[in-house]
DNA sequence: GGGCGCCGACCGAACGCTTGCTTGGTACAC
DNA sequence: GTGTACCAAGCAAGCGTTCGGTCGGCGCCC
């Protein structure tokens, strides 16, 4: 019953205190003082653990871009034709993305607020790198005839980014599984790409 | 150069003014005082004509909801099979989406909040006619064969009426025009529902 | 092994600022 | 001289943040 003690390891469980209401709510929408009520300390505390509210933002939006980072340089890296890659990056983002719903919704609803600020500069730079590695994949996979010639590469790549990105936020409304989604998005996805 | 002076023509400006911000940061991130700058004016000059935030709101929601239920109905009334109903329907949202922009990004970034209100409760109301109206379509097109058998109308809803609803936050980022997106929309949704 | 000093974790109370909204008044129109 | 459209000023509430102080527990010294 006892809760663990550890020395700065109730940072990170302030941390997903936080995270929780930031899924639910939004970064802007969520106070401080809810975060603390959550912890079930004083506001001012938070301050003791943290220099700023946005540290802990920061703390998850970096966190999570590594992660997701890390899938698509794996996915590419690891597969053989763009059509594999593709299917491995949607498969590795979905398990990515459930991990950190916080910082997707985050970056849905308060991208104005973060993308403005110096700070929080490699929010563009990787989602430069996501951009870029869609596109290229779907422009070879165009070239050698795995999908569709007369693809808008760019077009094609803010569709599926998004789409990716939107069962997320559909909560944990146990209506369908991780794996139900993901099955019924690549349906959905290769039978509407693939040339044949 | 001298603007119309019309009565309470000026109200309607007012809230167009308004959408505009409400569509670029969404509702509860854009303040009163915004509001007025943009019209010239100080932020308590504003509740000569609304009584409150709130009501501005709720013109640009209610107005939205109606315009984008009289498609659906016409869609539905004046379509023979499902798939000739939902192409309907994706032509006619993509444009009525077009013409309220502030109320779809209202209703993504701030649905939290308004849908927890009295008030708004025509937000529920609403968003249940439209989902009926799409698991009918995607059901009666199962049946008669149209659509795939193992279609899960109600995951298949989820995805169709998000994605529809994607492109429209894109602001007006000049890249592609409607047509090329619903274009591009429904060569990635047919071809993944349809049987053969 | 009993007292000492320190330190992390938190409280209580406030700070300065922004929020939506109110009030009292004024200039101009018809 | 009544009404419309606005200004100038300000309110209470809420925001993120700061700061002095408290308190329990750990190491250390003699």
């Amino acid at each position: 019953m006892t809760t663990s003690k550890t020395p700065s390891e109730r940072r990170t469980h302030l941390v997903r205190l936080a995270g929780d209401l930031f899924a639910e709510q939004g970064f802007r929408a969520t106070t401080v003082r809810q975060i603390a009520d959550a912890a079930g300390i004083l506001s001012g505390s938070l301050y003791h653990h943290f220099d700023s509210k946005e540290s802990i933002g920061d703390e998850i939006l970096s966190a999570f871009l590594e992660d997701v980072l890390a899938g698509y340089r794996a996915a590419v890296a690891e597969s053989d034709d763009p059509r594999a890659a593709i299917e491995r990056i949607v498969r590795s983002s979905t398990a990515t993305l459930d991990r950190h719903r916080a910082a997707l919704t985050m970056l849905q609803r308060d991208w104005n607020y973060f993308s403005g600020q110096p700070r929080f500069a490699y929010l563009r730079t990787a989602m430069k790198e996501i951009e870029q590695t869609w596109i290229d994949l779907l422009e070879r996979g165009r070239e050698t005839g795995v999908f569709r010639a007369d693809l808008d590469a760019r077009l094609t790549y803010r569709l599926l980014r998004d789409i990716l990105w939107l069962p997320t936020s559909w909560a944990s409304s146990k209506s369908w599984t991780t794996d139900q989604i993901v099955d019924g998005l690549l349906r959905l996805l290769f039978d509407g790409i693939k040339s044949a």
